[in-house]
DNA sequence: GGCAAGCAAATTGTTGACAGTTTACAATAA
DNA sequence: TTATTGTAAACTGTCAACAATTTGCTTGCC
């Protein structure tokens, strides 16, 4: 097996310069958030839909065991709500929620600001100018669901300018809302253009290390999404007269078995 | 078996009269978390130690699904740490997560004030002074748990002002964090009186409708918790030679069994 | 003594089955 | 028709066993 020329080395140095990656033993509960997620963000479930555990261990080809910790998981972050022994349902949003969640958006963006804004390093502007670039490279598509979480990470990048894992953490959580939102309503209604025009002004503030301005446009860029979520409910509430849709999204488009390879 | 005098109602009638409130069934995963929070409130855990499933859960005389799925939701709240593979491990704090909560929840408790107060309502400033008392009421056994959860419920009482749920839920994974650490530290050490009378500011100013005092009451309020948590942490960063205690605290002081009517 | 390989015990990851509850629907009575 | 009751199917809650991985210890070697 060995070739002619091998030569035994020092261990120690090898693994140096050719350090080789750990194989990964990624859990059944990790492949399904990972596949799930996705699917809440690509709107493929309903508000109030329940989550049929059978079926969808099935599709995937798992237990319900690691399905059912996974849902937990979600539950945790908001996507699912859970009811005692009638399962996980996909939760809905009513207009007090929408706007406290833009609310907190603004509120953690700003807090991020006006901490790091005066110092902002060489670094951090580039990171947030690659950020924008993903935006622009995005706009192509922008019906595609990587426009939005373009957006989102630029955002994010504002936030965790501050530095602070607990509130980087609140902004994840309402981040997440939003775009879950967002599938519901079905993908931005609005000109995407408008999008990342603000979004440009916003990153030059932010170069120029006006956090004022800065916060200023970022409050009229959230407007405009909470606007749009806003009417979206509203008309939605009208017409709410059924409950529940009932049919899931999966059972049309069904969910791919999970990877075994470990 | 019915009695003479018996006449049938309207069923109506009755149900709007004297509601039967309903049978909870209450799943061992929620009575799972409900007995395991306390116990990492008590201090039971020490950071870094190993979750024992099997244990536990004989301990519990439950089966490991129903203790996996509430572990699952500890891990999201923060309290634990998963590993893959390896299971869940009590988390741990570094000096710079240690400061982050606190900012957080001084900037957290700052916001609410900023936007509740101009115009506080009779109902909420009663809700605030009875929260007061509480803290007042427990300060007598100042080493109890329920006196660090009762000033946590002063504070949360505030942050609940802002009326935001996203922020509101930030503040109490902060405030989670808060007590966990204290826990680890195995109780406040700080002078109890001292508590009390700051806190007695931070509500006179709050009452007042004095936005900046009541913040700057609040931040010198946090200051002294965090300087206590940080000279713990830095004490024992030079004395953390050994990993891990390896043995569990659970091990003395067994886990009761979960009570099973329902 | 120090170190690697190998083995056994302990522990986690996953599964399929069963018990208990909810839901949907048909049958019955007012 | 409308409301109620009874029944079966669907679904969730829980469990015990098995598979895979990690951990600790012992052995043998340098």
């Amino acid at each position: 097996m060995a070739a002619e020329g091998f030569r035994p080395e020092e261990p120690g140095n090898r693994a140096e310069r050719h350090r080789v990656a750990p194989v990964v033993s990624v859990s059944l509960v990790d492949q399904v958030l990972a596949r799930l997620e996705p699917l809440f963000a690509a709107g493929a479930f309903r508000p109030g839909e329940r989550l049929n555990e059978a079926r969808l261990a099935a599709d995937m080809q798992i237990s319900r065991g690691p399905l059912r910790e996974a849902a937990r998981m979600l539950a945790q972050r908001g996507w699912l709500v859970a009811q005692a022994n009638r399962g996980f349902f996909v939760r809905s949003f009513d207009l007090s929620e929408v706007r406290e969640i833009y609310e907190a958006r603004r509120l953690l963006e700003t807090i991020a600001l006006d901490k790091a804004l005066p110092a902002l390093s060489d670094a951090d502007a580039e990171g947030l100018r690659s950020a924008f670039a993903v935006i622009e490279d995005r706009a192509a598509a922008p019906d595609d669901p990587a426009f939005i979480s373009a957006i989102m990470d630029f955002h994010r990048k504002i936030c965790a300018l501050g530095r602070n894992r607990v509130l980087l953490r609140a902004f994840d959580e309402a981040a997440h809302d939003t775009m879950l939102m967002i599938a519901f309503i079905g993908g931005v209604k609005a000109n995407p253009d408008e999008f990342v025009r603000r979004n440009r002004r916003i990153l030059d503030h932010l170069l120029a290390r006006d956090a004022e301005a800065a916060a200023r446009e970022i409050g009229g860029y959230l407007d405009i999404g909470l606007s749009e979520v806003e009417t979206f409910i509203a008309a939605q509430a009208e017409t709410a007269a059924k409950p529940t849709p009932g049919e899931s999204a999966l059972r049309a488009r069904r969910t791919a078995p999970v990877c075994r390879t470990r």
